[in-house]
RNA sequence: UGACCUAUGGUGUAAUGGCAGCACAGCAGAUUUUGGUUCUGUUAGUCCAGGUUCGAGUCCUAGUAGGUCAACCA
C-alpha cells in the first residue's frame, strides 16, 4: 500500500539541492540535441529524464539545440526534433533557445579568458597537435605558440573571427595542462576557423565554438541548475567547471547518467544513417527504426515510451535493456485503448451449410472489453465467411482447441459452427474450403443447452470484408547484439530478412473510416495502426506488435 | 600501458551499516466469448580476496571484469 517509491541517484541529488537551497530551491534542466539528425528512443530517455525531473521538483526544462557545428546541422533536423518531443508530449512553451544564439557571448568569454591569460592562439596543423598531445600514457609538451602576449592573442583571435584566416590555419586554445591525465585538460580547442554559412547566422561568423566552449557557457546563461548528459561527457566535466571558473560565471552542476541500449537495436546515428542510405529501410520514420519517428509509425504511443523510460531506471552503470520490457509498455497501453476488430491474416473458405442462402445478419460486438465507454459496433454475419488457417488443422496436436474435423467451435460474437466436411485440392492436396453446420439457437455465441466449446475464433464475411495491406514487421536484426559478429567487421549481416512481410488481409468493414494513426487490436492476431500510406481505397496497416501467443509455446513444445 | 567510472537473479533497478525487494522475461495454475487481459503461485542474485564492525550488497585495501578518454564532432 505505502509503496515508497524508489528515487533514482539524480533525484537523490536534485532533492540534497532543494534542502540544502544550493540553487535556492530552483530546479531548471535542459534537452540540448544538436540538429543534426533524427531523435531515437536512447533520446526519449534523456527528454524524458529532463522534463520529467523538472515537473517532479515543479521546475522548468529549456529546449536548446547545440548547433556550434555548421558542417553537419540543418533546419530540417530542428523542426523534427521539435516534432518528436512535442509529440512525447513535453512543452517547452518560449523557451526555445540555440546555442547560436550565444555567439557574441560566448566570444566575449572567450576574450575574457584571453585577457586573463587562459587562453592563446596556436598554429600547429591538426597533425602536429596531435602529435604535442600525447597519449593516455605520455604526458603531452606544450605548443610553440603557448606563451604568446595577451596582445598577440588579442590580436590574433580578432583577425580569426574577422575572417583574416583560411580553415584549419589556427585555433584558440585553453592554457591548462599538457600533462595532464585527463586529455581533455591538455589545451583543449576552444574555438576553429569554418568559412561556411549556418543555418540560423549564416555568414556572420567564421569561427565557431567547440562543444565544450560553448555547452557549460549556454548551461550557466540559462541558469540551468542540473545539466544532465551521458556517461561519455564524464571526463569533460573538469573542463566544464574548469571553464566556469575561470570565467567567474554562474555554475551549474552537470551530472551523468548511463545511456539506454536495447537488445536487438542499434543506436549509433551513423549506423542509423547508413542503413537509410542503404536502402535497407525506407527511411528515418521506417517502422523498423529505432528512432521516435519510426516508433511513431510503427504504432507506438507517446504514453508506452515515457512509461518505459520510467521503467528502465536511471543509473551509472551501463545497460542493455530487454526488448521484451519495450513491447510489454507497449501492450499494456495498447490493451487500454485500442478498438478490438476482427481481420483474418491467411483466409480459409467457410461455407456455412446450413445457413440462410443471402442472409446478413449484424452481430453486437465490444469495441474494447478493457474500457466500456467504447461502446459497440455491429458486424455482418452471412453464408461465407474467412477464418484464419491457422485455426483449422485436419490433423490436430492435443490441446489444439480450434477447428478440426468433427469438432465445434464458437465464432467469436456469432454462433457455434461444427466442421462437416473438408474440401481440398484435387492436385495439391491443399484444404481449399471447409463446409461447416452452425446452430441457430446459438446466436451471440452461447448455447441454451449450456453446452460448452473450448475455442474461440475471429471471422469475417466474405461478401462484406474489406481488403487492406498489412505491414508485419520484426525486428531488424537477428542478434541480440547487432553489432556482434564474428569473423567480420560488418553488422550488416545480422540484418533479419524477413523484418519486412507484405500481405493482404480481410478485416470487418468497420474500420472504413480509420484514420491515420489509429489503433487497433485485430483481435488473436496483434495490435495494428494505419500507415501514412493509406488511403480510403486502399488502406494500409502497420503491425505495431503481436499479442502475447502462449499457444504457440505449447504447440512448439510437441 | 595511465587516469577516471562501474560491478545485486537471464535483463533492468531498489535496499543511504540492520529481514536482499520490485518490474520484465521464464515456469506452474485459476479465470476468460481474444490460447489476449486479469489473478495466484514459483524458479533465480550481492564479481573475488582480505580488513573495519555486534552486524557489510553498502565502508576501507588489493585483485578481476566491463566501460570512457589520445576529432579543429557533439
Amino acid at each position: 500500500m505505502k509503496e515508497t517509491e524508489s528515487k533514482h541517484f539524480i533525484q537523490e541529488i536534485v532533492e540534497d539541492d532543494i534542502r540544502s537551497g544550493k540553487f535556492q530551491g530552483r530546479i531548471h534542466t535542459r534537452f540540448p540535441p544538436e540538429p543534426n539528425g533524427y531523435l531515437h528512443i536512447g533520446h526519449a530517455k534523456s527528454i524524458c529524464l529532463n522534463f520529467g525531473l523538472a515537473a517532479k521538483y515543479g521546475g522548468l526544462t529549456n529546449l536548446r539545440f547545440d548547433d556550434t557545428n555548421p558542417v553537419k546541422e540543418d533546419t530540417e533536423y530542428v523542426d523534427s526534433i521539435k516534432e518528436d518531443v512535442r509529440w512525447l508530449g513535453f512543452n517547452w512553451d518560449d523557451r526555445e533557445y540555440y546555442a547560436s544564439d550565444y555567439f557574441g557571448k560566448l566570444y566575449e568569454y572567450a576574450v575574457k579568458l584571453i585577457e586573463k591569460g587562459k587562453a592563446y592562439v596556436c598554429d600547429l596543423s591538426q597533425e602536429e597537435m596531435a602529435q604535442y598531445r600525447g597519449t593516455v600514457i605520455q604526458p603531452g609538451k606544450n605548443s610553440p605558440y603557448r606563451d604568446r602576449s595577451v596582445d598577440e592573442n588579442l590580436n590574433l583571435f580578432q583577425q580569426m573571427k574577422n575572417g583574416v584566416f583560411p580553415d584549419g590555419a589556427k585555433v584558440l586554445r585553453a592554457k591548462i595542462d599538457m600533462a595532464s591525465p585527463n586529455m581533455l585538460l591538455r589545451d583543449p580547442i576552444l574555438y576553429r576557423i569554418l568559412h561556411i554559412e549556418h543555418h540560423r547566422t549564416g555568414n556572420a561568423w567564421c569561427i565557431y565554438p567547440m562543444y565544450d566552449f560553448a555547452h557549460g557557457q549556454c548551461d550557466s546563461i540559462e541558469k540551468i541548475t542540473h545539466s544532465i548528459c551521458t556517461l561519455e561527457f564524464e571526463v569533460h566535466r573538469p573542463l566544464y567547471d574548469w571553464l566556469i571558473r575561470e570565467l567567474e560565471i554562474y555554475a551549474p552542476q552537470q551530472i551523468e547518467f548511463a545511456r539506454l541500449n536495447l537488445t536487438y537495436t542499434m543506436m549509433s546515428k551513423r549506423k542509423l544513417l547508413e542503413l537509410v542510405k542503404g536502402g535497407f529501410v525506407s527511411g528515418w520514420d521506417d517502422p523498423r527504426m529505432p528512432t521516435i519517428c519510426g516508433l511513431r509509425r510503427r504504432g507506438f504511443t507517446p504514453e508506452s515510451l515515457r512509461n518505459f523510460a520510467e521503467k528502465v531506471g536511471v543509473a551509472r552503470r551501463d545497460n542493455v535493456i530487454d526488448i521484451s520490457l519495450l513491447e510489454f509498455c507497449l501492450r499494456e497501453d495498447l490493451n487500454k485503448r485500442a478498438m478490438r476488430v476482427m481481420g483474418i491474416m491467411n483466409p480459409l473458405k467457410v461455407t456455412i451449410s446450413n445457413y440462410p442462402e443471402n442472409q446478413v445478419e449484424w452481430m453486437d460486438a465490444v469495441n474494447n472489453p478493457e474500457d466500456c465507454a467504447a461502446g459497440s459496433r455491429k458486424i455482418p454475419f452471412s453464408k461465407e465467411i474467412y477464418i484464419e488457417r491457422d485455426d483449422f488443422m485436419e490433423d490436430p496436436p492435443k490441446k489444439y482447441f480450434r477447428l478440426f474435423p468433427g469438432s465445434e467451435v464458437r465464432l467469436r460474437y456469432a454462433y457455434f459452427i461444427k466442421c462437416e466436411e473438408v474440401l481440398k485440392d484435387p492436385v495439391t492436396g491443399e484444404v481449399i474450403e471447409l463446409r461447416c453446420s452452425y446452430d441457430p439457437a446459438s446466436q451471440g455465441g452461447n448455447s441454451p443447452d449450456g453446452r460448452k466449446v473450448k475455442g474461440t475464433i475471429h471471422w469475417v464475411s466474405v461478401n462484406h470484408a474489406l481488403q487492406a495491406e498489412v505491414r508485419l514487421y520484426d525486428r531488424l536484426f537477428v542478434k541480440e547484439n547487432p553489432e556482434d559478429c564474428e569473423d567480420c567487421d560488418d553488422y550488416k549481416v545480422n540484418i533479419n530478412p524477413d523484418s519486412l512481410k507484405i500481405q493482404t488481409c480481410f478485416i470487418e468493414p468497420s474500420v472504413k473510416e480509420a484514420a491515420k494513426l489509429d489503433k487497433f487490436q485485430f483481435e488473436r492476431v496483434g495490435y495494428f495502426t494505419v500507415d501514412y500510406d493509406s488511403t480510403p481505397q486502399k488502406l494500409v496497416f502497420n503491425r505495431t506488435v503481436t499479442l502475447k501467443d502462449s499457444w504457440s509455446k505449447i504447440a512448439g513444445k510437441d
